[in-house]
DNA sequence: CGTGAGTTTGACCAGATGGTCAAATCAAGA
DNA sequence: TCTTGATTTGACCATCTGGTCAAACTCACG
């Protein structure tokens, strides 16, 4: 294993190529469903030599996850309780629709880890991810208050933009089976902005 | 394997237990994640004695989805042109919330099969299901052309449904990480009505 | 109760998989 | 250039896993 020291540019370079394997694999075939030797064949190195940077499988996938899930969330970190309440809404959404389709990859990653009861990152969900809900359902719920907003359950709506928006990455073979050539996200980005403005619309 | 006579009262009762057994596993770790002798473990049989009356591990979860599948688009069949079209709507709507909370098993299954790419059942999706989707589809645009119910994109007004309820079973921990001691789908029910109620009125 | 079909199982196998290790190779600063 | 730590690898191991098989057991029915 490498020292803790400053990295050093092959460390850097390596690292950063497992990270990247490890996302194509594991978002694809799940934890369980991805082995070591394909992510060190995706990532250019032997097996040996991957783990030599990684102590384990494991390991490869909670730093993934981990680095990823600030990612993930700065969306709904920028929500804004300054801005205009209705473009803040519409923008949040408009860039967690983005992310589906900028990297679906995460989104999958993210969504096999769940779907499974989210063995990995149980204890990231009632402590980081449980409070930034708190925080912005606050604001919510102080834009519900002032009457900017429709009044609606506030942790509710939020999973309503997870779900919808998500599902186009996470389900994404199932919506280009029934889309057959139409792009999915031309048709997602005008009907979820719809839904959204006739939804908050108090 | 047994004879394709009438099957005996001890076929019936092991095949239901296997595929009852396997709907726990599968569901819980995905078709790489589950092994054959978890599920026979927990159907109660040898694993040799389990592949007597299935093949193979490939066979259980074959048998499993196709048998699945017409339960879970049940309620998409029933949706009926003759009925009121807000009506319809809602029961539908209603009907797959009513499976997220009762047969969230089912949902896993098919989440975890698609999020992987749906490489097992990616035939029926562009078949049977595709063929259902645009059928209802059409009862969608003639109620749209009548001015029955607001016009929106029907696929992805169907997606939105899907999303929004599957949500629910499929990524239930996160949900309830957030949630904390209140029943999901106690809060779930009106939201998804009222969003329904004001995306579809004209 | 006997018999043949239906059912069950212990022992086993081959391949896959996560991980280890000592030895070899490489890179950068003194 | 030389040395020392960083990097890489071939060979190897233990375990897990899907699947097989022959032998044993059980059940229904004549």
């Amino acid at each position: 294993m490498p020292k803790d020291r400053a990295p050093t540019r092959i460390q850097k370079k390596n690292r950063a190529a497992i990270l990247e394997a490890a996302l194509n694999v594991f978002s694809a075939h799940g934890f369980r469903g991805a082995t070591v030797d394909q992510i060190a064949a995706e990532a250019g190195l032997s097996k040996p030599n991957l783990l030599y940077y990684f102590p384990s499988k494991e390991a490869i996938h909670t730093a993934l996850l981990s680095g990823l899930l600030d990612v993930w969330l700065a969306p709904l970190h920028d929500l804004d309780e300054a801005g205009d309440p209705m473009q803040e809404m519409l923008s949040y959404i408009h860039r967690k629709l983005e992310m589906s389709r900028d990297l679906p990859r995460e989104s999958r990653l993210f969504a096999n880890e769940l779907v499974q009861g989210a063995p990995r990152i149980h204890a990231a969900l009632s402590s980081d991810l449980k409070s930034l809900v708190d925080e912005k359902t606050a604001i919510l719920i102080r834009w519900m208050e002032q009457g900017k907003i429709a009044k609606l359950h506030p942790y509710h709506l939020i999973f309503s933009i997870w779900a919808l928006t998500q599902h186009y990455a996470d389900f994404d073979v199932q919506v280009r089976a029934i889309l057959a050539d139409e792009d999915p996200f031309e048709g997602a980005e005008p009907f979820i902005d719809t839904l959204y403005r006739k939804l908050l619309t108090p």
